[in-house]
DNA sequence: ATGGCAATGTTTCATTGA
């Protein structure tokens, strides 16, 4: 079983280059972010085509989530947004997939530290950890995938010394991003021995991918009753390359029958 | 100190992203 999560910074755009990643990547199921598609738009007929069914949650112009499963594995229980939650922004949508409970998360980016934005950062972040801690008590078995606009720790950041709490790198980020992994949950890609310097997202200007000044923001957190079946963590880098690239490159989890 | 790239729609520039 393959999950993986992409920031595709547009689906409009980036569609072509979805259903090839698709053909050659073979996921059983995909969480999508910044697909900035109305649902009434969402590309379902062209994706059923390619053998996966979808649940979205979108608006105009920003944000905007889905979900996307084999065709032949029955998705059940979705959920947009976090419960409890007036939340204007498409940041969150849920269902259930092979007897596992899937949340797609697109944390927002906050700007700068300290500016109004951050703070609507901070206390979506609280309502994000509330709803999951709800979440893994109903669903033991869950992982939840998106881009988490936050950097764990220096070895996430190219420059940890320019980045020093700045945004995506703050402490308080940082901290919002443990609570998480305090609920039981697990940064998939740490489990794991990784290379130096793997990233997630790599700013378009100044050749950020060629000199590699990227960070891993872009992350798979799994529960403790998923954690034995987890039997790979990886970053597909070589998505960012070619024609048309998102900025961020998906991540993926691959976890044993 | 600032913009640099890409996508969107409010479109020939402003806004947002990270």
């Amino acid at each position: 079983m393959k999950i993986a999560a992409w920031n595709v910074n547009s689906l409009n755009v980036r569609l072509p280059r979805l259903l090839a990643w698709l053909k050659k990547q073979m996921p059983d199921i995909v969480c999508l972010q910044e697909t900035k598609c109305e649902n009434t738009r969402f590309p379902q007929d062209i994706l059923l085509e390619a053998g996966y069914q979808s649940c979205f949650h979108g608006q105009k112009t920003y944000n905007g989530v889905a979900i996307l499963a084999r065709r032949e594995m029955p998705m059940a229980e979705v959920l947009c947004g976090i419960e409890d939650y007036d939340d204007p922004q498409a940041r969150v949508i849920a269902a259930t997939v092979a007897g596992i409970r899937v949340v797609c998360v697109y944390v927002p980016n906050g700007q700068s530290v300290g500016s109004e934005k951050f703070e609507y950062k901070m206390q979506w972040c609280r309502r994000l950890r509330r709803y999951l801690q709800e979440t893994v008590i109903q669903y033991p078995k869950l992982v939840v995938a998106g881009d988490f606009n936050i950097a764990p720790d220096d070895r996430d950041v190219h420059d940890p010394d320019a980045w020093r709490g700045q945004i995506l790198c703050s402490d308080e980020e940082r901290a919002a991003f443990r609570s998480f992994l305090a609920l039981g949950l697990a940064d998939s890609f740490r489990l794991f021995e990784q290379p130096p310097n793997v990233f997630s997202w790599w700013d378009y200007r100044q050749l950020g991918f060629a000199k590699n000044r990227g960070l891993r923001i872009d992350h798979l957190l799994i529960s403790e009753a998923l954690r034995e079946q987890c039997v790979a963590s990886v970053i597909d880098r070589d998505e960012r390359r070619g024609e048309k690239p998102s900025d961020h490159a998906p991540v993926m989890v691959t976890l044993s029958e």
